[in-house]
Order: structure tokens, then C-alpha cells, then sequence
DNA sequence: TCCACTTTTTACCTGTCTTTAACATTCGCT
DNA sequence: AGCGAATGTTAAAGACAGGTAAAAAGTGGA
């Protein structure tokens, strides 16, 4: 994904459309967190670690857009008051950055549940949204799926594969040339596995990554799901060649060999 | 719904990867449970244990510090409201206990929906909170969700040695060339020898690795399982290079010299 | 409101995997 | 060589995972 300059910037470009920052790579695991409160701050900056994330905290919103620019981070969390002007005015600052940073993800963390509050951060362009008190699970949870709805674009929007077209952006999938309708769920579920493809997802793994967070659902449901979508996309749904059972630890996406 | 409210009838625990021990291996299925309320105790050992775990439960705090430093649970269930001292208390203690406890998870249980508290338990660390009433599928998720963000996401790479090729992400065995089908057991005993290639087990660390804690097994289906496995990957099975015996010990991987 | 559609649960069925136990063989020792 | 213990081998019973269908539950629109 080398592609060094893209035409045109945001210019005519439905202002939602995340953009994928192409020229300057992001650093996929970088957060950046701006919150005053300390306890708040140690307690985000940690369950993200565990998470996997680098995180680096501002207790206030100055330097930030400088060091963003430079660093590049993957997302912000703001805190949507602090000291030094607030996360709004810093949200908008990243927005109007042009395209070195316009398209950042950006989530707002307070303790207001004031829609006054909610409506001007979305406003300003936010992505999400969390009010405190929030569990590590959902904060977590919301950052991951912020972060997995602005990859999409990064990957390549169409995965074609052994007679299989999925276009992502459009949920369009075509097998071997005819269009086939699916419900939402599925067409997650097969663009997930497919852009893993070669690699075993047990049924718990699958229903953390294609079902929505909150829900709790029996693993067996993605057995369900699966034998929808052999339906529609498998040659001979008895042996399927795409979604390979591996017996004892779950599904498997693969590109049938000629 | 004969079954009341079952979760997923004992089966679905999923052959999950079985990772490379870590240094300190906490017991992965063992979970501490402190709550003083006995019919809610009873009710989620009950459910958790149909989910494969195995669970210690206290009515106090007391002593839970003590036997979690011998036995290394996976996971902390806290009431935040016991007798003889808070979960909250507890669970600073554990967090302060240093390397050996302090990255446990430990996820709260209470009848509040008090904020204050909510933010209490989540400021000492806590991982997640679940507040009363649960659905017992909702506290298994949980607890299934938190113990998976908590692995070490460590990337199994593949495995090359004399002619073998071991793919624990597509979980794909392919010997001198060819794809070979094995069992999921199969399987995670090659692999769990492949990666400490050269060291003795005995047919109990086998176990103990290879199969999931909650079943008590014969250690000579160690045997049988060694059997199978040379039959797929020994040029000669009567002469076995990879999977050597060690007479009154157990078994070990070799990479065979050309 | 009803209707159509999606999502989720549940129960049953089948083929495969696991485990055990019994018997055979090999090894190390005296 | 002979003995006991450890390991190899086999087959069969039972457990279990996954496929499937159908019902139940949830959703949204007309």
C-alpha cells in the first residue's frame, strides 16, 4: 500500500467519508489521550495497554495537535473538557488540520450526559462518544470498533478470491458473477473471515469481531450463519471449498485451488 | 426453554489455541469467586462451571490474597460489598501484590448501580463490572471476554523443522510437502512438542499442556495420540525421528538431521 | 396494527474423535 | 535367558462436535 499521493484531498468528498490518511501511514497502534483527571487517565492509559495500544497522555490539549502531526497516532480520546481550552476546540482543530489529520478518529470521554455536550462533540466531528462512569470492556470495546470501521477503507475495499467479489464499502457480493443478497450479519461475518483468509477463528473469536459488542449471543449461532453462507456462495454447500469446518476449533476462509 | 436458563449446554468451550506457557503460568480455568451472598454464589459457580471453568468461591475476603498467591487463578469475581473488608479493598491489595498477582483479572460484582462505586472499583483497577441482576450468559461472556483481551496475543508463527510444517493459525500440518489432516488434539500435541523441540515431557506435563484442565485423563492416551501422530509424520513409523521416546520419562521432539 | 424479514435459540441426528482397557512387544536389569 | 516394568497396538463404547431444520424472538416498515 506504498501509494504515495492520492489526487485530491477531502475536496468534494461527503465530509463522513473516512478518508484513509494514504500518504502518511498512521501508526496503527498510537493513542492519543487528553484528560485531566489523573485517576482517569492511568485507569484509560492502562486497560488500552492491555489492549495492546501505545498510549501517550496529555493532561491538557496543549501541544497535542503539534505532536499529533508529528506522531501520527491511530485515534484520540478526549476528554471534552480540560484545562487549555477544551476537547471541542482541539476536535476541531484536527478536523480543519487538512489532510495530514482531518481524518482521524476522534472519541470524546466526559462525565456529562448533557446532550448539549453530546450533540456539539459529534457535531464537531467525532466518531464516538463515551460517558463516564464507563467499564474498561466498553472503553476498549469503542476504540477497537471506532478504529475497525476507519480501517475498512484502508484495506482494499474489494476482496476477490476464488470466484468471490465482496466489496465492502458497497456490501455488494458477487459469487462467480451473479450478485448475491445477504443480510448484514452474513456479509460481516464472510468479509471477516476472507480478509483472514487461511486462518482458523474459533466461534468466540468470530462472534468478538463480526457481532456487535454488547450482545451476547450462543457461539452456535455463527453455525448457523455459516451454513447461510455456504448457501449461497459454495459450489456444493455439502463440500464446502470457502468456509472449510475445522472440527474441534472452529471456520476457516479459504481460496479454492483450480 | 425446559432448561431454564442453561448457558451453552457444557460443550462449547472451544478448543481454544493453546498457547506457549509463559513464564508464570496461572491456572487458565480457575476462577476466585468472593461473594458473600450464598444463593448467587451458588448461582454463578453453577454456571461458570457448566462452562468449563473451575471456581473456588469465599463468602469473605478472608485468606482469598493468600491462596491466590498459591494457586494462580485465571480470573478474580468480586463482590464490590463483602464482610471482612471490601472487593474494593481486595482488589487494591491484589493490584499491589506485584508481578506475581497485580496483572490478574479481576472483574466486580454488585447489586449498585451507584456511580460512585462504579468508579471506585473501576479506579482500583478492575476489569470489567457486572452489575446485578446478570443473565448467567451475560457473566459467562463477560468473564470469557475479559480472560481473552488478558492472553498474550502472541503470534504463533509457523513452525519449521526437517521436512514439517506447522501452521498454528490455519492450524495446517503439511509434512515433507503434503497437507495432512489431524484431529484438533492431535494437532496441539504436535504443536506443543514442535515448540519445545529437543525437551523431555512426561506424559502428565502433556496432559497438563495439551488437554484441557477440566478432563482427567488416562496418561497413556498420551501414548495412543503419539501413535497416531507417527503414523502421519515418521517416514518410518517403526524407527520415529521426530517423536522419540525416552524410556521412564516421556516423550520428545526432534528435528531430525539429515 | 400486521407482515415480512432477520436474528437467535433449541433439539435432534450423524459421523468422528476420544478414551479406555486388554493384549502384545520391547527394554533394562540381574 | 528370564523377569518385571514401560511402551506399543488395537478395537470398541461412548462422548461430543458440528450440520440441520424449525421454532421463537426481535425489528422495522407499510
Amino acid at each position: 500500500m506504498g501509494a504515495l499521493n492520492r489526487t485530491f484531498p477531502g475536496a468534494d468528498r461527503p465530509a463522513q467519508e473516512k478518508q484513509a490518511p494514504e500518504p502518511v501511514m498512521n501508526d496503527k497502534s498510537k493513542i492519543f489521550v487528553v484528560e485531566d483527571d489523573t485517576d482517569i487517565s492511568r485507569l484509560v492509559r492502562h486497560h488500552l495497554e492491555m489492549a495492546g495500544y501505545r498510549v501517550r497522555s496529555y493532561s491538557t490539549t496543549h501541544g497535542v495537535l503539534a505532536d499529533a502531526l508529528k506522531e501520527r497516532p491511530a485515534l484520540m480520546l478526549l476528554d471534552i473538557m480540560v484545562p487549555g481550552g477544551d476537547g471541542i476546540d482541539l476536535c476541531r482543530q484536527v478536523r480543519q488540520s487538512g489532510q495530514a489529520l482531518g481524518a482521524i478518529p476522534i472519541v470524546f470521554l466526559t462525565a456529562k450526559t448533557s446532550e448539549a455536550d453530546r450533540i456539539r462533540g459529534l457535531e464537531t466531528g467525532a466518531d464516538d462518544y463515551i460517558t463516564k462512569p464507563f467499564s474498561p470492556r466498553e472503553l476498549v470495546a469503542r476504540v477497537k470498533a471506532v478504529l475497525r470501521r476507519c480501517e475498512a477503507p484502508l484495506a482494499p475495499t474489494v476482496i476477490r478470491s476464488g470466484g468471490l467479489e465482496i466489496d465492502a464499502l458497497a456490501m455488494i457480493l458477487t459469487v462467480r458473477g451473479a450478485v448475491i443478497t445477504t443480510t448484514a450479519t452474513e456479509f460481516r461475518l464472510l468479509h471477516y473471515l476472507a480478509q483472514h483468509a487461511g486462518r482458523v477463528f474459533t466461534r468466540d473469536q468470530i462472534l468478538d469481531a463480526v457481532w456487535r459488542e454488547t450482545t451476547f449471543v450462543s457461539p452456535r449461532s455463527v453455525d448457523v450463519y455459516v451454513r447461510k453462507l455456504r448457501a449461497k456462495i459454495e459450489i456444493d454447500p455439502e463440500h464446502p471449498r470457502y468456509l472449510r469446518t475445522v472440527r474441534g476449533a472452529g471456520y476457516r476462509f479459504e481460496a479454492p485451488k483450480k
